[in-house]
DNA sequence: CTGGTAAGTTGTATAGTACAACTAACTAGT
DNA sequence: ACTAGTTAGTTGTACTATACAACTTACCAG
């Protein structure tokens, strides 16, 4: 990589590193947690082609206020959809992650409702969360990225109303646990579910629901 | 700002941000915690003159490896020591926050054992952080990262180990229960913290201490 | 020897939750 | 119409963690 800065590529005589922000979309559909993945383009001009990775990509200055506007297009380019929900998981930046130099990436995780492949964008597709680490070959150090979204996503659904935005509302309690169950790869206990849940007063009644279960349950949404 | 990439500033077309450390450096004395903050340069070349900052500055691509090794390397400078703790809080970034340009900022939070204000770097000065936000003015946006970093160190201190690493070894349960009360500013049960402090496991004993209290205490450092 | 102070312990009440068994509301097959 | 099966939702018991309060222990100083 070129030393000698320039008046446009430095900052107080330093050389600016390349700034991006990627994304760990996650949806839940059926017994499944999927996240987001595209794959990069296969041209020799470009790093890791062909492979899997977080979709992302470089700051536009000109086009983005911030770092969550930059990450909410990225998602909408991707999916056509908002975000239910957005957090930023942390920065990594480091000389060697990225061949073409000294690179910073912001990392940002989403939930959405799950939305049909054919809607998606070109490129990407839904893999189950499992399916990803098995085949555990992603572009730069976009696998570390997502073991950490997913490790703050399972860390926060322990003890906050997270799952509620995976979810098209009215939805029922019985399937609120069960998203939080594929979630966090483990079943959850039924009664200590539902008071926990009800006691901590996010949700709010909309009427019983025929669901595909013999008996109909309420249905609930999130409190405004 | 100049809007025209040229190749060494461009990433795949685009301006390539700013790109900033900075650290929310802390440390417990007697009944306060404090945190360090910096005077900015006095000159009208720089933004934000003469006002209070957290340490920090812009990566030097040419020295750091990657974001960890900047902010050891800013600590270090400041304090003359190395973190007992390091850890990133986030990342912050858009067009405004600096004059100089659309710039991003990686902060950490670091905790270490209180060093004399003549062992600090020039322009650097123990603050309580009381009075940090009493003062309510500070460089850049640097006031809410602050703010970010509390928070964080106090969600934290509320199930971990943390405040162990802002004492020096070896020390006494009601030493560290002091600490902890700092930090929270609130007082907590004797009887309670040494329970959940001892069954958490993570202390080995080191033999009973004299300190300024009538009878002696059982001393106690990080198991290794 | 005695009173004061901080270290450390003990006991009781309470809140949250894991586990297991229960009742309630519906469907579908005979 | 009745019955078996399935899922929604409740109830009860045991256990764990912690808040609160009172206690004992070890030392110092007058």
């Amino acid at each position: 990589m070129k030393k000698s800065p320039n008046k446009a590529s430095s900052q107080a005589g330093f050389q600016r590193p390349l700034t991006s922000v990627d994304l760990a979309i996650f949806a839940v559909r059926d017994d499944n947690l999927y996240v987001l993945l595209v794959q990069r383009p296969d041209s020799d001009d470009e790093p890791y082609p062909g492979q899997s990775a977080l979709p992302g990509g470089f700051i536009d200055t000109d086009q983005d206020e911030n770092l969550v506007a930059c990450a909410s297009r990225k998602l909408f380019e991707k999916t056509g959809v908002e975000a239910q929900y957005l957090e930023q998981v942390g920065s990594w930046g480091d000389a060697s992650r990225d061949p073409r130099g000294w690179s910073t990436t912001h990392v940002y995780f989403a939930l959405i409702e799950y939305v049909h492949s054919s809607d998606l964008a070109n490129q990407s597709k839904w893999v189950a969360v499992e399916q990803a680490f098995k085949n555990d070959r992603m572009a730069f150090d976009h696998l570390s990225l997502l073991k950490a979204a997913i490790d703050r996503l399972r860390s926060k659904v322990e003890y906050t109303s997270l799952p509620a935005y995976l979810l098209q509302a009215p939805f029922t309690l019985p399937q609120l646990q069960h998203v939080y169950e594929v979630i966090l790869d483990r079943s959850l206990d039924k009664s200590s579910f539902r008071t926990r849940t009800l006691s901590a007063n996010y949700l709010e009644e909309t009427g019983l629901m025929k669901v595909e279960a013999p008996r109909p349950a309420m249905g609930y949404c999130i409190k405004p």
